[in-house]
DNA sequence: TTGACTCCCATAAATACCCATGATATCCCA
DNA sequence: TGGGATATCATGGGTATTTATGGGAGTCAA
């Protein structure tokens, strides 16, 4: 029946969704957890909410790398990293450091080391990626992955060491708060 | 018709892709890495994605020379090039410094040693380029090359150099993050 | 002619595109 | 408010393109 119309659909926004028209500032908010599985294709779905949340981004897909601090993989939008890669060449250039364009000669290798290690993955027509072996490697991921939204970015896991790991953040988030009742309470 | 679709659709993205205008801003971001073979005739594959990245830039290939502070190559497209001169033109007549202009200075001569060694380097059909000699001994390139994005330019590594440059590149990143534990982004 | 280079074509593997389906979730209207 | 109709989602798999790579033929210069 009606195919095209649910694939144009899925790709841009909900068709429900009401704030078609995006600003300035499309701040993508990542929020909840979704297990998905991974096909022998190695192809996997984004959460249908988690791509709703890039919006209508040009680039239809993500960027992902691993993680510094943790066993998973890091995502964000690619209007995040371009945002990133945008500034920084506008800094250099306004400010007449035109070394720093050229040879990279910074202050900040941090810019530069994320992009080598990042990765595109677009969307499939589905909404899937597929993710690299070097990632799933570093996060341990096998036939299944977790989606784990934290705020303007997300992570994937392997969905075993993720339920540890969940256990122990909300463990040690338990301890501090009654620790310091007053202190940084979250709202 | 197979082989002229080449030039188009590399060029832009993929053909499904609905975003077919470049709003303004020509920013290229090369993200990740590739390892590429270097064939018996001297010839190796740009990745496509670089390709991609440098639009519909008027000259097909990029620019190359020598890295300053790594044993590797640099990469940036021609429209990079161009704004850098265009900028730094700019700033010299506007500071009034005609010298410069006129006879260039001694403080930013990086510039200009890097525009003369700087070499055009012309895609073929397929989208690969010829490293020059002097540019593969500077970096240790034999027959294989590893492409590393570094957002608005890009390297070219010998594979070896690479991954313990690359392993001690994040090692650094790590540490830095750690050390200022601005951890786990939602705020 | 030799060598260096460009242009053109071929191919295997990886990737993107397309359509299909079952399971929910949502809508709509009596 | 119930329940069928509809839409969306995650998932599976077939097929067409694209990519990286190899190599032959033509070109230009010395």
């Amino acid at each position: 029946m009606s195919q095209k119309g649910f694939r144009d659909v899925h790709l841009r926004r909900s068709a429900g969704a009401q704030n078609t028209e995006e600003p300035d500032r499309p701040v993508a908010s990542f929020i909840s957890t979704y297990e998905n599985k991974i096909d022998r294709k190695g192809r996997v779905s984004v959460p249908a909410a988690f791509r709703a949340a890039l919006g209508t981004e040009a680039y239809q897909g993500v960027i992902a790398y691993q993680s510094m601090v943790d066993p998973a993989v890091e995502g964000i939008g690619r209007s995040t990293l371009e945002e990133l890669n945008r500034r920084r060449l506008d800094q250099s250039l306004d400010g007449g450091d035109f070394a720093q364009t050229l040879v990279g000669r910074s202050d900040d290798g941090l810019v530069e080391t994320i992009m080598s290690i990042a990765h595109e993955l677009p969307f499939d027509g589905e909404g899937r990626i597929i993710l690299p072996a070097r990632l799933c490697e570093h996060a341990g991921i096998k036939d299944r992955a977790t989606f784990v939204g934290r705020g303007s970015r997300f992570q994937i896991w392997s969905p075993d060491r993720y339920v540890a790991h969940q256990a122990a953040e909300i463990e040690a988030l338990r301890a501090r708060l009654n620790q310091n009742p007053s202190r940084d309470g979250p709202r």
